[in-house]
DNA sequence: CTGAAAGCGCTAACAA
DNA sequence: TTGTTAGCGCTTTCAG
């Protein structure tokens, strides 16, 4: 019964042990009580760093998980505690460069805090969708960022019904437990326009990501607006939608071509956008910028490595996601202390490359 | 006692219930059970789909499972069956466009079979890597899709230890429980410079990925060989050492630019790379592939939306990540019939698009 | 075919 | 400060 009586420490209850080390059998948190001589409970406290435990006994149990390398078993810890550390965060499509940026950056937030993400990609598919918010729910997440560009408001329900808080981008729902991340699109695209101007455009059409999508509108409302700022009018048949990929991008400006009368400039909704736009335009044998300049959104790493690089407008998806996250973990880990809806400014810059020039003619 | 009795299901053990319906307040399977007036057991086995249960009763606890929309606790779930359910999915950074493709692919073939999965970016850091093996331990993965672009040996064992299948692509360890994914680099490669060949060239150059890193070195071996066997020799100095993203391709061709005397035509060991040195060569003035033929590796989606187009090696994410897939399924669901070390071949392939032409003189 | 009961591996009271 | 004990929500024997 002394602490020194290391010589026989499985003497009775062992029933019968063939080897002489079980190793990889079934290790957990009863084998490394009974090799390090402590109770179950001082196992865990030692592995959760409880800081009441005695110095010694802590190091026993040390040794022992290190020798026997053992990793404690998730769900068991999530079952009981009620906690799963995991986020969820629902995306458009993984494909996209800007939402793997977005990732990366939530989840080296995570990682940092401890806390496990799971991703999911709606592909705009609204049975993925409904599949994805029930993985959620089935994990127990203890939040969801919901990046994507529209959701049906619905299946959100699921989630906001279960208590979990939310993390929406642009528009959400007037709950006390959701945090919104207003892009500031406006800036950004007020300093695209205005730098188009100044370069001597004044037929300027845009790109906009699908139509039935509020970040989509977002970003073409704040175009409107700019235009209008500036004194500019629209052109309907200069505003074309696309889908925020490359494809749509090489769609819409395929369909500006055929056009009697084309922009000199074009906004896009997204830098795929464009880079879809400037790929139909070379295509074509326009050059950018002499006979059009592209303008993005997003600034993804790519953006600079295009031919002409890309001017764009920035957003940093590394605020967005960090911002994301502090707002999730707020909600989790102190809830008392959110009684309102929280709103969080995200903003945008534009960028200047080599992708705008002054008009032709 | 008679099963009609469902006028007064909850009399005796119900405990002073307050409200008219719970609804969002812990719903588990003894609620369910409890107001379908059946027994926790059939329950599970009817949402398990266990075919012997009684038609009527199974309709009444649906009728329930729906009325409250009960979802299943996956932790507990898992923690009794001894089954997660889970696949991890382990890559080097997932801001590499091959990635996120992978994933989809991936995560489309789980879904479609009722696996989660779980995606950890080594981003190359030893450190992350580490934690990355630990996290998929802790959640208990059923098994391990190794897609990185090399990983510290001595990590995997983690894995191999606790009998966790394994998928490898191009190279590992000799084990029963293992599958490696042989990319056939070959073929694509040897196309790709017989290609080149064709059009006139002999001055052959190429990019690798990182040196210390498996798959990397198997492409510049196949290139070496693909060099012999069309009679031509590779010069060290137009072997260069990239990274596998934008930013190495476009290092590597400032330094072949540094050089009095430069290949004619470039193969890049990914896509990311060729398009890091087109945006180089651009800068610098050269036309591609007037002035130097470029090709990659991968066939990303991005590719073919270059200016121009690059030609490159084509590997099929999709194909890959479904054989990945497979095979730790069948190492799940199966592991007595699987006795060997068990090899798929995937095929590469040359598509040709407008990076490529003879050489300038 | 159905139900009762025994845990899965762990944490969190509560006692000692 | 440490150990004992009661579950977390579910699956799965094992009787009936």
């Amino acid at each position: 019964m002394t602490p020194n009586d290391l010589s026989i420490p499985d003497s009775g209850a062992t029933p019968a042990s063939s080897g002489p080390r079980p190793a990889t059998e079934r290790t957990d948190i009863r084998t490394i009580a009974r090799l390090a001589n402590v109770s179950i409970a001082t196992v865990s406290r030692v592995m959760n760093g409880v800081p009441t435990v005695n110095a010694e006994m802590a190091r026993r149990v040390w040794e022992i998980v290190e020798e026997l390398d053992f990793v404690p078993n998730t769900q068991a810890r999530a079952l009981v505690s009620g906690r799963s550390r995991i986020f969820g965060l629902l995306i458009s499509e993984i494909t996209n460069p800007f939402f793997p940026e977005l990732i990366q950056g939530f989840e080296d937030v995570a990682i940092e805090h401890g806390y496990e993400i799971l991703v999911s990609s709606t592909n705009y598919d609204p049975r993925r969708m409904t599949h994805c918010i029930r993985r959620m729910v089935e994990r127990k997440v203890e939040g969801v960022a919901v990046m994507t560009f529209g959701i049906e408001e619905p299946l959100l329900d699921q989630l906001a019904n279960r208590q979990v808080p939310l993390v929406f981008i642009d528009i959400g729902p007037d709950r006390p437990d959701i945090t919104l991340l207003k892009v500031d699109y406006r800036r950004g695209i007020h300093q695209a326009v205005e730098h188009l101007v100044r370069l001597g455009h004044s037929r300027i059409g845009f790109v906009s990501g699908p139509r039935h999508v509020h970040s989509a509108n977002s970003r073409l409302n704040a175009f409107s607006s700019a235009m209008a700022l500036a004194g500019l009018s629209t052109r309907p048949e200069w505003i074309l939608e696309g889908d925020h990929s490359l494809d749509g991008g090489a769609a819409a400006m395929e369909r500006l071509l055929a056009l009697p009368e084309r922009p000199t400039a074009l906004l896009c909704s997204n830098d795929m956008t464009a880079i879809g736009v400037m790929h139909t335009a070379w295509r074509a044998g326009l050059k950018v910028p002499q006979d059009l300049s592209v303008i993005g959104f997003d600034d993804i790493h790519l953006a600079a490595m295009m031919m002409p690089p890309l001017t764009t407008v920035q957003m940093s998806r590394y605020d967005l996601a960090r911002a994301a996250f502090q707002a999730l973990r707020a909600h989790a880990e102190e809830p008392e202390r959110i009684t309102a809806r929280q709103e969080i400014i995200i903003p945008t810059e534009l960028v200047l490359r080599e992708s705008t020039a002054p008009p032709a003619e």
